[in-house]
DNA sequence: AGCACGCCGACT
DNA sequence: GTCGGCGTGCTC
């Protein structure tokens, strides 16, 4: 009987905690389970059994383990060397990756025990109550009562999935056979089909094809295409064999499908978000990577800051399974991959049915502007195809990657600007509140009546937001039914669902919105898209401005196209003669590979090499700029010019803390373990220096 | 990340 | 004379 358990605890801090295990506890305990046990001065915490051992640690107090909350292992051994995989690579700790996978509320901790040191009950009614133990067989959970847990579920009850397969077209077909040949040289396959080619249907029969070789199947997609429109089109299809995993339910119904795939009768299908590549397979036979190109697979802000394309890859590899990546519009890595053999890749080139692609047209705003022939942010061109789209009951989706109203407000007597006290970035207004808000913190205030500098009345606009956008059109075309899809509008998923059902239903002419408007959704009555500003997006300070702008422009642009009539897609910009406005209007994908990657292998970006950020955030500029130079310093003893900075990041104050950022380009071959110590170890010796010791101090592997 | 301990300003 | 600010140190 083990003595030790090493547990993975929520905590930012590196390593596992070691407990004693009460005799009652030894025989029951397993790696996998949770555990409630004392951690600092008078706090429980829920952790999870890493492993079990005899080995007495030294030096330490050993604390011993409160309770035992499940019978059985609510995380398997994959699972387990996922997590330590993913605190390695992406340089966090263990214990953050453990509260990215578990559903709140299956790491809920409970309230302080009164008495500590009487051990009586040990699995107390109220850890057990919240019906999230495994106090039961995990089999229990896989049970009728939870409604979707039908008690049909064992394989030979279920109809045959081939009549319900969708008709394949033959490029779909073609397109289909060549990914099994792929599959016979690389366990990846990137799927590059133009927009509205039907890439669904063939991920249908990818998937059909699985389960009748009884393997379990996990679908990603980006959170935005996760629609009721596809759930409910996948549900005809696999019925009760399919599971959604999405950030908006709730932990209730997330750890629910958590035991359902514990359970002996899990979901063959998973079709979730990001964070599904946290749920326990046992049989895994198959990722698809919808919209692979998606920056939003890449978790940003608390760690662990992984890529879930990259993450569902490595738990592919290891389960002997086969990945499809599917895109329009494939991210550099993935091509260049594909390009080196490293993957397989198969081109859908046709559009599905007799949908033609889009005409493009380029509108020069500079030369109009210089002309005055345009003031607002509608050419002359694009009204007047708006106008016929409207006349003839035809839908129009305009693109403009900004929120609110303006971008910012300006005294144009002394030139005062509103600015978030907290972070270094103006404020945005918003004329529906009334108000100005800090779009990376959140401070919200009143919009002045006068500038507060020089009490002058008469404060200017700068620039267009979504809100601005749907406003000038109800001047334009007072009869027009418009909505606005952005952040704003989509704060609860009814809301999002209510507006994409409005336009599919055609209740809506006009749809303007940010990003949200350019993902895979297909509406049949679209014969206009209007991308406003592709400027917007051209001038972001970023390596990959450009290709996230042909990324973004050649999806929003596939949104318009009729089976009868083409589509028409009118790009207003400042940089007309720019040759990536022409790969846009030419839908050449591989012209802006080549172009872009002639930068990247010059400046030594991804993917030819590896980059890893250093973030430092203090509330202190001089502090943190002092910690900045030393970091580096200190890695440039040791890594030499791959080591740039530091600089100031885009937004350099974010909540009242400076930030500064160190960058390291890495070559390939450069292997990464030595890299890690040397990150690791550095953080720890500047945090233990008092000077330094309230700064953070964070890691982005492989930044998006 | 929490949380407590610990040493300096505006309050009953 | 106290309540509380957040700097500092620790968590098996």
């Amino acid at each position: 009987m083990p003595h030790f358990a090493d547990v993975i605890l929520p905590v930012p801090l590196q390593g596992l905690f070691t407990y004693s295990l009460p005799p009652d506890l030894a025989e029951r305990a397993r790696a996998g389970s949770r555990v409630v046990v004392p951690f600092g001065t008078k706090k429980t915490q829920t952790g999870l059994i890493a492993r079990l051992h005899d080995r007495a640690p030294e030096g330490i107090d050993v604390k011993s383990i409160l309770e035992l909350v499940d019978e059985e292992p609510v995380v398997i051994p994959s699972q387990l060397s996922l997590w330590q995989w993913i605190a390695d690579y992406y340089l966090c700790s263990i214990g953050e990756v453990f509260k990215a996978a578990l559903p709140g509320k299956m790491k809920n901790s409970p309230r302080p025990t009164p008495d500590l040191s009487r051990p009586q009950q040990r699995i107390s009614a109220s850890v057990a109550q919240d019906g999230l133990t495994f106090s039961q067989p995990v089999d229990s959970f896989a049970t009728p009562q939870g409604g979707e847990a039908s008690g049909l579920m064992a394989t030979d009850t279920v109809q045959p999935l081939s009549s319900h397969l969708p008709h394949l077209s033959p490029a779909q077909q073609t397109a289909l056979d060549s990914i099994h040949s792929e599959w016979n040289q690389h366990a990846v396959c990137l799927l590059h089909g133009v927009t509205s080619s039907g890439k669904t249907e063939i991920y249908i029969h990818l998937i059909a094809e699985a389960i009748r070789r009884g393997e379990q199947v996990l679908y990603l997609l980006p959170e935005i295409v996760l629609t009721s429109q596809l759930t409910e089109r996948l549900q005809a299809v696999f019925g009760q064999r399919l599971g959604v995993y999405h950030s908006k339910f709730t932990d209730v119904q997330r750890a629910k499908v958590w035991l359902r795939q514990l359970s002996s009768a899990p979901y063959d299908i998973i079709v979730g978000v990001r964070s599904s590549i946290f749920l326990p397979f046992r049989n895994l036979g198959l990722v698809i990577v919808d919209e692979e190109h998606e920056v939003n697979f890449k978790q940003q802000d608390p760690a662990p800051r992984y890529n879930a394309r990259n993450v569902a890859i490595l738990m592919a590899s290891r389960a002997k399974a086969r990945v499809l990546l599917g895109t329009a519009t494939p991210s550099l890595d993935s091509y260049y991959n594909a390009r080196l053999g490293k993957y397989g890749l198969v081109r859908l080139a046709e559009r599905y049915g007799q949908v033609q692609l889009p005409e493009v047209e380029i509108v020069d705003m500079k030369e109009l502007r210089r002309k005055r022939l345009v003031s607002g942010p509608f050419s002359p061109r694009l009204l007047e195809q708006m106008r016929q789209a409207l006349d003839a009951h035809e839908q129009v989706i305009l693109f403009q990657n900004r929120r609110g109203y303006a971008p910012h407000i300006e005294c144009h007597v002394c030139g005062w600007v509103p600015r978030c006290p907290h972070c270094d970035v103006s404020l945005t207004m918003h004329s529906r509140s009334g108000r100005m808000t800090c779009h990376y913190c959140g401070f919200t205030t009143e919009i002045p009546a006068r500038c507060p500098n020089c009490e002058n009345p008469e404060l200017r606009q700068h620039g267009f937001g979504t809100e601005r956008i749907e406003e000038d059109i109800h001047n334009v075309f007072p009869s027009a039914r418009v909505a606005r899809m952005d952040l704003d509008t989509t704060r609860t998923r009814a809301a999002y669902e209510q507006i994409i059902h409005d336009f599919a239903a055609g209740e809506t002419d006009i749809l303007v919105g940010t990003q949200m408007v350019t993902k895979g959704l297909d509406f049949e009555q679209v014969s206009v898209v209007g991308i406003l500003s592709a400027d917007t997006m051209l001038n972001q300070p970023d390596f990959r401005a450009y290709e996230r702008s042909f990324q973004m422009m050649s999806q929003v642009a596939g949104r318009a196209g009729r089976r009868q009539r083409q589509g028409h897609v009118l790009l207003q910009t400042m940089e007309a003669q720019l040759p990536l406005i022409r790969h846009v209007v030419a839908g050449d994908y591989d012209a802006m590979y080549q172009e872009q990657m002639t930068e990247r292998r010059q400046f030594a970006y991804p993917p030819f090499f590896r980059l890893i950020f250093v973030y430092m955030k203090h509330r202190r500029a001089d502090t943190v700029e002092h910690l900045a130079t030393e970091f580096t310093r200190r890695l440039q003893g040791l890594f030499g010019q791959r080591v740039l900075g530091p600089d100031e990041p885009p937004v350099a104050r974010v909540q009242s803390l400076f930030i500064r950022r160190a960058m390291l380009k890495l070559e390939p071959a450069l292997p990464l373990g030595k890299v890690r110590e040397v990150l690791l170890q550095t953080k720890t010796e500047l945090l233990a220096d008092k000077a330094y010791s309230s700064a953070q101090i964070y890691f982005d592997v492989d930044p998006l």
